[in-house]
DNA sequence: GAGTGGTCTAGACCACCAA
DNA sequence: TGGTGGTCTAGACCACTCT
């Protein structure tokens, strides 16, 4: 057993038995030092796996802030009927469609709508915000027929940000409307580290991982009418699923 | 922009194009000392990010490896009917019953089964093995009224570990014979960073997250027949669902 | 200004692995 | 045996927050 995973397991043991709140900060670096007799460095690596773990996030000119359960999550459901799916994704928290446009399918969005490499797809862009911060962004990608379809039905162009034909809770009806009802949709959830990039955009804590959803949607027939790729904060959602058990 | 984050970007560039391919080495840490001219806890520090973000994982006596993208994943699918879900469940790896026994309800697990704190419950833990190691921890609490009718139809214990009266494919079945047929499942897909007890019991590598599943099974009177708390290794395990859109 | 955490150094010793 | 990463030290300076 090193030094500084002993020290870190005394600090958690100190967290869960709540001698150090949620919002509470730890004892200061030196004070540690001090405390353990021990090099400020091996302080600082105990900190590090507490921090690795989620369970705190130092603050310069602060101290070591135990962090808080966050209890706002943006929550949706999937259920049949379809409705009720998208109405329970809209009502989770604010939805802005930041980027919609024509673009090319490079091969993942070709093989999962399952049209060919550099089909003109319409490529939508949505940030899901809740409490501070957005909490998802998620990126769809709608084949050229559907969409054109919804555009000759008269329910206006799904590349244009400015006047977007859909909301959340209508666009499976739009497609329902353009003679492509949605039937059935897959859903893989997964999760890693999030990328600089999205520690960024999302204001991740270290510590924190993202779940990523991944969805294909069909229509009766088998051929898939939208695909969908959500990337969310992991402290600040979760997918909650409803599902009829049929026999 | 630090000299550690200014290494970690080279180095994640460089892993990204394909430089160092998965299961290759980065070049060791005194080479990148002098190749930066920087101290060994600097460019410590700098390999440390890559390993929070799940990138290498470094090995004693090997060196910095980059870590492949694990192409085995257990992947269940949620799916009505009921019995296409628990084929999938089973069929997705080898599932042991490591624990089963009866207890008392903690106040979590009584309120999801809507039952007093303290009731009698079967508590069974089960072990879903992928490839090399554990990919999912499963926790499941049977009401004791559900448990007992299924033994009063003949079926057996489920608190028997040696001789479970179930496999996966077929719990609802035994429940639905005893007249507690199953009709929807609520499930919540959340994620965070695991605890040292399961990084250790699932062998789970710095920088990988846990996909965690809180399940609820409920009769069509709405009266809860199991709930589950699943807890998978992030690198090993996804959760698929495919759901029926009805209009 | 006093206290906090963040970065960085130079050097040491240990544990592990492969040839 | 030589190279790899893991731990630890003592000290320094910087950036940030609060009073």
């Amino acid at each position: 057993m090193t030094k500084y995973s002993r020290i870190a397991d005394d600090l958690r043991e100190a967290i869960m038995t709540g001698e150090y709140p949620p919002g509470s900060t730890l004892p200061s670096i030196p004070d540690l030092v001090t405390r353990y007799d021990v090099a400020r460095d091996t302080v600082r690596d105990a900190i590090g796996l507490l921090t690795n773990e989620g369970l705190v996030t130092p603050k310069r000119g602060i101290g070591t802030v135990v962090r808080a359960i966050d209890p706002v999550m943006l929550s949706y459901s999937v259920r049949a009927p379809a409705q009720t799916w998208q109405a329970q994704t809209a009502g989770a928290g604010r939805d802005d469609v930041v980027q919609a446009e024509w673009t090319n399918a490079d091969a993942e969005v070709a093989g999962r709508l399952a049209i060919s490499t550099g089909s003109r797809v319409v490529h939508r862009v949505r940030h899901f915000t809740k409490g501070h911060g957005i909490a998802q962004i998620s990126e769809q990608w709608v084949p050229e027929h559907i969409a054109e379809a919804i555009q000759a039905n008269g329910d206006g162009d799904l590349a244009n940000v400015a006047r977007r034909p859909d909301t959340d809770r209508n666009l499976f009806e739009l497609m329902s409307s353009a003679g492509h009802a949605p039937a059935e949709t897959t859903e893989i959830i997964s999760t890693r580290m999030p990328d600089p990039t999205e520690r960024d955009t999302m204001e991740i804590p270290p510590g924190v991982p993202v779940l990523i959803t991944h969805r294909v949607t069909r229509e009766a027939n088998g051929q898939p009418v939208e695909t969908t790729t959500a990337i969310g904060a992991g402290d600040r959602m979760s997918a909650q699923l409803t599902v009829p058990l049929m026999y």
